[in-house]
DNA sequence: GTGGGTGCAAACATTTTGCAGTAGA
DNA sequence: TCTACTGCAAAATGTTTGCACCCAC
């Protein structure tokens, strides 16, 4: 996974540095979104030293890269996940704050809106509860 | 307006104050999610004194009471509209920011997921450009 | 009169920015 | 070497809380 995240880097003319290195590994590993306190932890378990406007400007960067995207499933915090995963959407428990993955699109892969509305993305969240939570 | 938005504030047992009735007349007049800077500007070009503070405690109050619900819409700011709206999803500009109704819902009512998650609720946002910006 | 509602200030949480130092290419 | 990247500190933004005062009931 460290070979991949090396990889990664490079395609993208990025320097490769241990932080950088363990966030995108944490992003191959996970497969829901994250934000910024989660890697914060993750760095900090891995006894990486860090800092909370380093991992910020890390993923600014990565997803100025394309590597990585901003996903809509929170009113409070920024989410983040691999930038190449298959179109989805999430299902996040109203209890726990759980994020699950709805792999098969709940809506027609091409959404026409009436009116003059050019669409280029769509989110799609379900809440409720989680296995775990009812 | 006023007097529904009276009649809204006595149905709920809240005191009728100048900033409550605007802000109850400023969600009936409002097609869209509004947030609390919106409201502070409403607030203020109708001369009435408020504070952030108070804004803020009276959009929990009518959220509480169920007069008006979140709506999540964006990353940065809290939204919220009239509880009472029936069910529609939203179309938000990706460069003026301007969140426009989509009236028929393109889920399905009843959405079941796979897995034992329970669905409480659901949100579609689509992004895109609107009428002005493309 | 009483407690719900408010204004002000200060705290809080998340995210961003400035700047000087460090280290990857 | 050169400049991208980092750490630290401080600021900016959005939201919440404490407290004393005031007004709707």
């Amino acid at each position: 996974m460290t070979d991949r995240a090396k990889q990664l880097l490079q395609q993208h003319a990025l320097r490769i540095t241990d932080a950088r290195l363990a966030v995108l590994i944490f992003f191959l590993k996970q497969q829901y979104p994250i934000d910024a306190q989660q890697i914060e932890e993750y760095l900090a378990k891995k006894k990486i030293k860090t800092d909370t406007a380093t991992v910020y400007r890390m993923l600014t960067t990565f997803a100025d890269e394309g590597l990585i995207k901003k996903v809509r499933v929170s009113d409070e915090k920024l989410h983040f996940e691999l930038a190449d995963r298959p179109h989805h959407h999430h299902a996040i428990c109203t209890n726990c704050g759980k994020i699950e993955d709805i792999e098969k699109c709940l809506l027609n892969q091409q959404i026409q809106l009436e009116k003059s509305f050019q669409v280029q993305d769509h989110a799609v969240e379900i809440y409720g509860l989680c296995a775990n939570c009812h």
